[in-house]
DNA sequence: GCATCGACTTGTATGGTACTTGTCTATTCA
DNA sequence: TGAATAGACAAGTACCATACAAGTCGATGC
């Protein structure tokens, strides 16, 4: 699909700041067309997209231009599967198999910060009824008080926190993969020892601190993670990216 | 029965992402065809096969896509493996086990836009003499040209092509998870069918053309990628959903 | 300052071409 | 008999080329 790839080329082209003159003003809609090599149309067709995803705006007259205020957040955005799932048009279904209180204990409690007690929710994330996840969620006892097993299977912890005053701040993932054990093949619909693509997700509130830990695993058939950069820093001083040994 | 085994193949390249261009889509049943040797109506049938699974669907006209039900989730910054390495004062260390010119075909062509000649380079990359990643690497043949075996088992594409010209622009990544086959096992020293962390690596120069394509399969037991995001985006105000059903 | 003009822009619509899926039928091969 | 092949047609999509209305913006002349 042309209009896609070109798409693409806009998106990087705005997130970079090399988008066009001054002003966050595009070429005009011809001059992409000459210099992409398509018709009006088709670059119009992607410009619509950019739009419909709120990078761009265009007046009438005068051009398009990248919209302001949300200038390079496009990368930055974060998107729970939930919410990438919509936008992809699935319908997005959660199946609750556990919802405990319990101590915390081992690396929950490291991570979170606490040695009371905490909330497990274990479930099962499916798109059109297909099981693509298995998830398991431990929040502190007193910001899941008032969560009912129906809560957390209607919603997303994203959605149900900000009703017990969690202000959500920084986040931290750690992405790997693992081999299915015999409860993830059966919770997700594969034969054990199939890849699985892990992903450790811990949240901290407005304060920084630990309010949400998620331990995803996904279908490695089913599931991957896109990443977009702007530009390859030619070896510029990096943060550690990857733990090795 | 033909075509089960076409199932086969082209649900293995769905998984391992190499399926098709922008938007998910797959090539055209009369490209499947050719590729593979069968008649559109064979390739067909797998298809549907595939689709009873949850697999693809398909658009008449348009083509056919792999399902959105395969979530694909999109995240900030990460660094690259080498850089990460050094930065963690690993000594990093390159063993070429491949190095040829050969056409274009499939998903490379297709990734790099080109039917010429690519140089193909397969390596596995060792820290501190512990393999970690075994990496498969395409450019174009005319930017290859004066690389010799020596040049890349001592340094980086990243390093190496600026000499070509190669001005680097904006990267697209693909994170899964695989499991590893005979090949993989004997040159990471794991067991077959172990967990295997996948990246596949898009890079584009300052025009915005594919010059370099990498595909890293990394031992899952001693690399995660480590993800730190600002904060998380607070739950979109409900656009009103555009549900195609 | 003010109106006007012209070259530019977006918004919208049309016809045409090449390609795709969906669905047939007839045929070959084991 | 069943599975694969070969070919043909309808219906739908993506894209291109073109055209025209409507809006913007700056230069020009008064």
């Amino acid at each position: 699909m042309r209009y896609l790839d070109l798409a693409d080329s806009l998106r990087a082209r705005i997130a970079s700041g090399r988008a066009g003159s001054a002003g966050g003003a595009l070429p005009s809609e011809s001059e992409l067309g000459e210099e992409f090599k398509a018709s009006r149309v088709t670059v119009r067709r992607s410009l619509e997209l950019l739009r419909a995803e709120g990078l761009v705006l265009s007046r009438r007259g005068a051009g398009w231009f990248i919209s302001p205020g949300t200038v390079r957040q496009s990368l930055a955005k974060v998107t729970t599967v939930e919410a990438a799932l919509e936008a992809a048009g699935a319908t997005p279904r959660r199946a609750v198999y556990e919802f405990s209180y319990e101590p915390a204990s081992g690396h929950v409690a490291k991570l979170l910060k606490t040695r009371g007690e905490v909330l497990k929710v274990g479930r099962v994330n499916l798109a059109d009824d297909h099981p693509f996840a298995v998830v398991t969620v431990w929040v502190p006892a007193d910001l899941g008080r008032d969560l009912s097993r129906a809560d957390v299977e209607a919603a997303t912890f994203y959605d149900l926190l900000p009703f017990a005053g969690v202000r959500f701040g920084r986040v931290t993932q750690s992405i790997g993969a693992d081999l299915a054990n015999a409860d993830d093949a059966k919770r997700l619909g594969v034969s054990k020892g199939s890849a699985l693509l892990t992903c450790r997700r811990l949240t901290f509130d407005h304060d920084d601190r630990p309010v949400l830990f998620a331990d995803h695993r996904y279908r490695a058939d089913r599931t991957s993670f896109e990443i977009e950069l702007p530009s390859v820093a030619s070896s510029a001083p990096t943060k550690p990216g990857v733990r090795h040994g």
